[in-house]
RNA sequence: GUGGUUGUAGCUCAAUGGCAGAGUGACGGAUUGUGGUUCCGUUGGUUGCGGGUUCAAAUCCCGUCAGCCACCCCA
């Protein structure tokens, strides 16, 4: 052996072990239920794509943070890491034309790439989840987005959180009403966008500082802050935005989704209206919706909205689609915080360790474990060059937080029983070699 | 990409220019057919890496790498 390579990881990637990986798993298995009870169904994309399908449309800033691949010994197809599952999305409905039945409703748990600075729930590779219907230009599907989101948030056991929703069109309308010239609508948006983390003055003053006159930035900051529950609030702003066409549109389907979620059944107390929400992403075009917890400070952990231009990039005809994400990075690290685990995901898969007194018994507790494996438990049998030391096996299952350990010795061989003990309390009971697996589903509760 | 901060045993941290330590873990024993609790013992280190200052550096200085935090941006 040579001297060893000290094993260390690229920036921003990380490996998962199987305690983590158990959790990750729950999540991401309860978020694709869900996913098939709305009548989503998977897609799977390629890691890579050719460098043409991604670049020029993220923008020039996000373009910078593609990882860029490359294969040794040819050039002859620039290739790109996924940086996001949305792009993808786009390139397969116009590629499949003939292929994909309209309305498309497809979901894909995957990871992306992005070569920004880490930090805390911020990495290079990260899993994104996400779930969209493509060709339905009304608000039934926005709203079905929103149900779906709530949906997945209470299964997972989330007690208070808020869909916030707005309209780009009404943010447009928003800007022509305080006299913002198209070219700084950007520049508003992100500062807009910040309207939770720096307050309404906040908001003014960078919005100052980006060149905007007091008296338009004065007019803004009032109307974002336009409050009431509901329906009410849209009451109140559609009052001043009346004479602004793309507002009043932007309005229309505001209520025409509410609508729709009433007779979803989303409860109020799930979602609000609020001027502020912008999303980062340029590509939108209608209805867009972020979700918070409340009383967190972590930021979204679900975003989304309607782009009805963006599959029009790779298709003569543009279809309308509109998408959610879900920020399970952030969701699983939310998860251990407020202790949403159930008890069960703890640890290990296996239910039962088969202990092994030495040689001459090993062969009868493997016809066990195969008895066990044959009734459908979760069994480990356990292996080790050494001498078997009993008290050594117990310790394993301890460590692994294995719930039972069966034993047979000499004694129960001959008496064709096996005797099965319930480490958290310490219970230990006898059982025919038959009646085992039933015993030991009765242990495990 | 910009600014700040941290890096010491497997893990959590102490040692503020003068012998590198504790807790926890791991391993062995008390207990050769029973873990977790208790007691005893053993094991623990290129102080991230490279250079400099000094009689003397974990400690001060420079560089570098990595983590974290804030900004930018975003999930």
């Amino acid at each position: 052996m040579s001297a060893s390579i000290k094993p260390r990881l690229p920036k921003g990637f990380r490996d998962f072990l199987p305690e983590t990986m158990l959790k990750r798993d729950y999540v991401i298995n309860t978020i694709r239920e869900v996913f098939h009870l709305y009548g989503f169904e998977p897609l799977q994309t390629p890691v890579l794509e050719l460098r043409e399908t991604l670049f020029g449309k993220y923008g020039e800033d996000a373009e910078q943070l593609i990882f860029e691949a490359q294969h040794g010994r040819s050039d002859k197809d620039p290739l790109a890491m996924r940086y996001d599952l949305t792009v993808p999305l786009a390139r397969v409905v116009a590629q499949y034309e003939n292929d994909i039945k309209l309305p498309f409703k497809r979901y894909q748990i995957a990871p992306v790439w992005r070569g920004e600075r880490p930090q805390r729930g911020r990495y290079r590779e990260f899993f994104q989840c996400d779930a969209d219907i493509v060709g339905v230009a009304n608000m039934s599907a926005d709203a079905e987005l929103i149900s779906l989101t709530v949906a997945i948030l209470r299964k997972l056991g989330f007690p208070a959180f808020t869909v916030k929703i707005n309209n780009r069109k009404l943010l447009t309308g928003m800007g022509q009403y305080s006299g913002v010239p198209d070219e700084q609508l950007p520049d508003l948006y992100r500062s807009v966008d910040k309207f939770d983390k720096i307050g309404a003055d906040g908001v003014k003053k960078e919005l100052i500082e980006r060149g905007i006159s007091d008296d338009s930035v004065s007019r803004m900051v009032a109307l974002l802050q336009t409050h009431g529950t509901g329906l009410e609030s849209l009451d109140n702003i559609e009052d001043v935005m009346d004479r602004f066409p793309a507002a009043m549109e932007g309005i229309r389907e505001l209520r025409e989704m509410a609508q729709h979620m009433d007779n979803l059944g989303v409860s109020s107390e799930f979602y609000e209206f609020d001027f502020t929400t912008v999303r980062g992403l340029g590509y939108y075009t209608g209805p867009i919706f972020e979700t918070i917890l409340k009383g967190e400070t972590i930021g979204s952990i679900s975003g989304g909205g309607r782009y009805n231009d963006l599959i029009g990039m790779f298709r003569r005809e543009s279809l309308p689609t509109t998408g959610v994400s879900l920020g399970i990075e952030r969701i699983i690290d939310l998860m251990d915080d407020m202790k949403l685990y159930p008890a069960h995901i703890s640890g290990t898969v296996v239910q039962v360790l088969v202990t092994i007194f030495g040689e001459e018994t090993q062969s009868a507790s493997t016809k066990l474990a195969a008895e066990l494996r044959q009734a459908g438990i979760n069994t480990e049998l356990y292996m080790d060059d050494g001498k078997m030391k009993l008290g050594k096996q117990f310790t394993h299952a301890d460590k692994k937080r294995i719930p039972l350990v069966a034993t047979l010795g000499a004694d129960e061989i001959a008496q064709g029983i096996v005797k099965i003990k319930r480490l958290s309390d310490g219970t230990e009971i006898s059982a025919t070699r038959a009646e085992a697996a039933a015993k030991i589903r009765e242990l495990l509760g």
